[in-house]
RNA sequence: GGAGGGGUGCCCGAGUGGUUAAAGGGGACGGACUGUAAAUCCGUUGGCUUAGCCUACGUUGGUUCGAAUCCAACCCCCUCCA
């Protein structure tokens, strides 16, 4: 975005979010900066039920609700329970799996969580609120619902957006189903802004079309005017979608990716990548930024350090940080044992017996390795290693003699995976 | 309801009876080089108790010494027509 000095915003909080990259596209950046610095922008982002935990995809507009917390707004963390049922099409090649509620309902539980570390939520005026689609959308009336907000849908203009499209043109399946997600969506946005004087939803840039058609629902409808703010779809400088990895997604939750493996994540940015993921993903003054950015050659690799931390801070506390950040230094810098590395417990008598390396590797122990043939490919191509020896032979036996003298066996597959065994 | 086209491994996509666990590409992972980066080069990319065995080309049967390839039925998708 270009922004010249004449029209930067006066609101801290579109301010902040333009310095720092949030920014994407706005329905009306005037409009939305006099509301903001008004101090009355109560705004809602939506996350759909459809796992068990968010992702770092997810996080861009998890911090700008916080940004809009601290710079005086009011945000609203919307679960989709409802939306959930019907499952959104856009980016998305093939129908979503139908949920179960059971599922939807475990999955809201389980992404909650999160949402407390970043912002702050309480009965208070400027204090984030969490609601739940399916409070609205669960009990309506098919005829009613038709009625009132389906005729201001015209299905010629629906056809249009990318999401039915692309469906549409590279012949894959969209159900009636799916079809009417966006509709429920634009319904979302009238609601909360009946319920909760909501006037702005932001979201990833893929829901563009979603936003915007809740503000034109909204005109149709007779509120006050809405505003749509979205912000960039993340990739890496080498272009890969960010957060998706061969071993999953990056969680955001501790018991799907450790704090250790969620610290890693972040000390492997790209150079290309650390200013600007420091703008996005921490909360440091922007001057600290600039001086950590201005780090050439090798000594990128502070400010990948001091990214790490932060981030790692925000989401799992500044103590998980700075163990993941101890565990990493004596791992990679000084080549020591950490005590703290993942590990793995394996009963007594399974090593007196003998444990074979590729079965220790293997999903059973360590789980370094996908499956006993992988670890076999492995071994041939010099990627395991065993108290920091290469595996040579894959009938190796790992037995009581290959504990260290602090009592553990240490994997690795690869230069940065490790994992401890333990005796049970 | 009618006519035609199609369903192959993580993804795209070759393959129309015999070394086909299935070309090629992408992605991913490992190795070398580095800075726990990128780029580059090399290797790997179904599972197992690995000189062998098992499972796999929408599903289920059939033909054959032998099938992803031929036949039948069924399921699903796409296009056009009604």
């Amino acid at each position: 975005m270009n922004v010249s000095p004449s029209d930067l915003p006066r609101s801290d909080f579109l301010r902040v979010l333009t310095e720092r990259g949030f920014i994407h596209q706005c329905s009306d950046l005037a409009g939305l900066d006099a509301k903001a610095a008004a101090g009355e922008v109560v705004a809602y982002v939506g996350y759909d039920c459809t796992g068990p935990s968010l992702h770092v995809g997810h996080l861009l507009s998890i911090m700008m609700l916080h940004w809009l917390q601290q710079t005086g707004q009011k945000p609203i963390a919307l679960m989709g329970g409802g939306t959930t049922r019907v499952g959104d099409p856009s980016g998305k090649d093939e129908s979503r799996k139908i949920l179960t509620l059971d599922q939807i309902a475990a999955n809201k539980d389980s992404l909650k969580t999160v949402f407390s570390r970043f912002i702050r939520f309480g009965e208070a005026g400027r204090d984030a609120i969490m609601v739940d689609n399916a409070e609205w959308l669960a009990p309506l009336n098919y005829i009613d619902f038709l009625r009132d907000v389906g005729r201001h849908f015209s299905v010629n203009r629906m056809l249009s957006f990318d999401s039915v499209k692309t469906r549409l043109e590279r012949e894959h399946e969209l159900s009636f189903l799916e079809f009417n997600y966006m509709i429920l969506q634009a319904y979302d946005f009238v609601e909360l802004n009946k319920r909760y004087g909501c006037t702005l939803q932001m979201g990833g840039s893929d829901q563009w079309g979603n936003i915007v058609n809740g503000i034109d629902l909204g005109r149709r409808m007779g509120t006050k005017q809405l505003y749509a703010l979205t912000c960039p779809l993340i990739t890496t400088a080498s272009g890969a979608k960010m957060g998706k990895t061969a071993s999953g997604a990056v969680w955001l939750n501790a018991d799907m990716k450790s704090p250790y493996e969620y610290w890693q994540f972040w000390r492997n940015t790209e150079d290309g990548d650390v200013a600007r993921f420091l703008k996005l993903f921490t909360v440091l003054p922007m001057a600290e930024i600039a001086r950590l950015a201005a780090l050439g050659g090798a000594e990128i690799n502070e400010a990948k350090k001091v990214l790490a931390n932060e981030a790692t801070a925000l989401l799992h506390g500044r103590a998980a940080a700075d163990e993941a950040a101890e565990t990493a230094r004596k791992t990679f810098e000084e080549g020591a044992l950490a005590e703290s590395l993942p590990s793995v417990a394996v009963p007594l008598a399974v090593l007196e017996a003998g444990l074979g390396v590729l079965s220790a590797f293997g999903p059973d122990h360590a789980g370094l390795v996908g499956s006993t043939s992988e670890a076999r490919r492995q071994v041939k191509g010099g990627g395991l290693k065993v108290n920091d020896a290469t595996v040579t032979d894959e009938r190796a036996v790992l037995t009581l003699d290959d504990l260290t003298a602090e009592g553990v066996i240490k994997l690795s597959f690869g230069r940065k995976k490790h994992v401890l065994l333990r005796i049970a």
